[in-house]
RNA sequence: GGCCUCGUAGUCUAGUCUGGAUAUGAUAUCAGCCUUCUAAGCUGAGGGUCGAGGGUUCGAAUCCCUCCGGGGUCGCCA
């Protein structure tokens, strides 16, 4: 829209770079486009008022129909939009899109994307740490999907190594032979506790040598040992089916799944393959093992062939490079990883792009920060750690409350449905309007809340908006378009933010820009919703606040099922 | 120590890539608004050396340099 109006004044005035400098006004008094004039300013040795004066003379002449006004402001030129132009350009848009169900925005690119989240550890059931994961994978896959690309999601499972070792000694040594059943626990919380109680008697006992111990059974594990296997198999299937019940209430599921396992002596060929053909950096040491000279990018060198030529995590990580390459051909990689990794992917991306793989342009660290307790970091083995289950569940008992207290009289039934739902996306929002890059301190009592910036209150404005048009009995019909006023000004023009958004989201993998619009948009309806008591609008007018509302509640359920949050239409 | 990253009101946060008009909101506090479309809402008030200093620019929270502070990471571990 403001494109079009842009190419008319551009056709008028054709002197004007105005490409380059038309920009967005941040105040909505300053109109829809301004135009500065320091450069040209410069260029003509005139000030940049007097100018702006000019123009705004030459282009009032002109009496373009859809622009309302033009106005020069100190240095700069401000053009407002018609308003009803405006309303029918930007609110037919969206009826129209709502009802084909297509998309607000799509890509150029259209790629195929492979999305790998969240690969936990097995031995541990899922924390808050996960849980941030979670989200981010999920809602980054619907919104790349919605815009046009094709999505596959992977977890690799890192289902072997000393942790498990650590559990599995834990569990042979104070077992005595229980199991989730016969405890009547979530499995992968019972094999949780065989985990924290290691590091408790390690601590406590050092002379026990448990470290140690836990080393052999590693090596055990490696080597085949029967007995040793059959209790890991026993042990990590318990882990894997209680880490499937935690996906289920968080709603994920995979194309694929992968297997440490299962690959963890894989990649030799490759390692060796790159050595043979003289890759820039690789070599081998006196002892025989193969590393990666990454100096002259500031990585250090990375060993990937052990003198006994056995692989390394990186090794493997390559290995899975080419899996998932042969079994899905993607165009782009995103992992969804903490940033503790970072060091990590830099190295794996420079290794692929070297062995001919796509680096950077391929692939994508999409890194988040770490989550702190207000007692301080999150530590697994200590088992100072927010529950994935208990979080979710928790929320919901909280929303319960709160529904019970707003309305008595709901069935259980439907009490049981709205809660959960509410918990969710009170927790949902919380974690994915941060920018997934900051660290946050996670205070279970203060964070989340049902009020201000909140999924709640998202959903409540939906909620509102689907009582107005109830009691209406509203049925889509297109408005006139002039029975608009400024009144409406604020929430029409955030409406017509919404393509930007959800571009950039998709664009730069930023979700948190949806969730921030979010929050703008209800505070736009809200604020109208109390100054203009639209039921009781004249027929004309209600039939275009109507219209208007009903395009509101399109783009919040769409931009909401982009954060993976369900709407309701009563709360 | 090297590398990466973050630093914006009591607390949390947007904006930084791509410099532009009065720095975005939330929360907490205080003061208002429910016989009127759902008060999980709205209105108003107070609260800021955008970590510090320098530079570039007509213009810097944003770009460059130095420094300070927090976090991460630097293994033939995963």
């Amino acid at each position: 829209m403001k494109q079009q109006i842009l190419d008319k004044v551009q056709a008028l005035l054709p002197e004007l770079p105005l490409a380059q400098l038309a920009e967005a006004p941040k105040l909505e008094e300053h109109g829809d486009i301004a135009i500065p004039f320091f450069l040209l300013s410069k260029e003509r040795k005139q000030s940049p008022v007097h100018i702006a004066k000019e123009y705004e003379e030459k282009l009032r002449g002109f009496q373009i129909p859809e622009i309302a006004k033009v106005e020069a402001a100190g240095p700069y030129l401000n053009i407002h939009i018609s308003l009803s132009y405006k309303a029918k350009s930007v609110l037919e848009n969206i009826a129209e899109k709502s009802k084909t169900h297509s998309s607000f925005y799509e890509t150029a690119t259209k790629q195929k994307i492979l999305v790998e989240y969240p690969s936990p550890n097995n031995n541990k059931a899922l924390h808050l740490g996960h849980v941030r994961n979670i989200f981010l994978g999920n809602s980054l896959s619907k919104i790349l999907k919605k815009t046009g690309n094709t999505v596959f999601k992977v977890n690799l499972n890192n289902d072997r190594g000393i942790a498990i070792c650590k559990s599995l000694l834990s569990y042979k040594l104070w077992g005595e032979g229980k199991t989730p059943e016969s405890e009547k626990q979530k499995s992968d919380k019972f094999g949780t506790y065989y985990y924290t109680l290691f590091d408790k008697e390690n601590k406590a006992h050092p002379e026990l040598k448990l470290e140690e111990k836990a080393q052999e059974l590693l090596r055990l594990w490696e080597a085949g040992d029967k007995e040793t296997l059959d209790l890991w198999r026993r042990f990590i299937d318990w882990m894997l089916e209680g880490n499937k019940e935690t996906y289920k209430n968080y709603k994920i599921s995979f194309d694929k799944e992968y297997f440490e396992s299962e690959i963890y002596k894989e990649g030799k060929e490759i390692v060796q393959k790159a050595f043979e053909n003289k890759v820039q950096g690789f070599a081998k040491d006196e002892s025989g093992a193969i590393f990666v000279d990454l100096e002259d990018k500031n990585l250090g060198k990375k060993f990937l062939l052990r003198s006994d030529g056995t692989a390394l995590y990186m090794t493997q990580d390559l290995y899975l490079a080419y899996e998932k390459e042969k079994l899905f051909h993607p165009d782009k990689y995103v992992f969804i990883v903490g940033s503790e990794q970072e060091y990590h992917f830099h190295v794996l991306f420079e290794l692929l792009s070297r062995i001919g793989f796509g680096g950077n342009e391929k692939n994508f660290h999409l890194s988040y920060g770490m989550i702190y307790l207000p007692e301080g970091r999150m530590k697994s083995r200590e088992g100072n750690v927010v529950e994935a289950d208990e979080l979710l569940a928790e929320q919901k008992a909280l929303a319960k409350e709160n529904l019970k207290e707003r309305n008595p009289n709901l069935s259980e039934e439907e009490l049981e449905k709205r809660a959960q739902i509410i918990g969710y996306s009170s927790l949902a929002f919380f974690i994915l309007k941060f920018n997934p890059r900051s660290d946050f301190v996670f205070n279970p009592k203060e964070s989340l809340s049902f009020e201000g910036e909140t999924g709640p209150y998202v959903q409540y404005t939906y909620a509102r908006i689907c009582s107005i048009l109830r009691k209406a009995a509203y049925k889509e019909k297109a408005p006139d378009f002039t029975e608009y006023s400024d009144k409406e000004l604020a929430l029409i023009n955030t409406l017509a933010k919404y393509k930007d958004a959800l571009e950039e989201a998709s664009e730069q993998y930023k979700i948190s820009a949806l969730a921030h619009y979010l929050v703008q948009l209800c505070k736009k309806f809200n604020e109208l919703y109390q100054n203009e008591p639209i039921l009781k609008a004249g027929e004309k007018r209600k039939q275009a606040l109507l219209y208007l509302c009903s395009c509101t509640a399109s783009i919040i359920k769409d931009a909401l099922d982009l954060l993976d949050i369900e709407v309701l239409e009563e709360m």
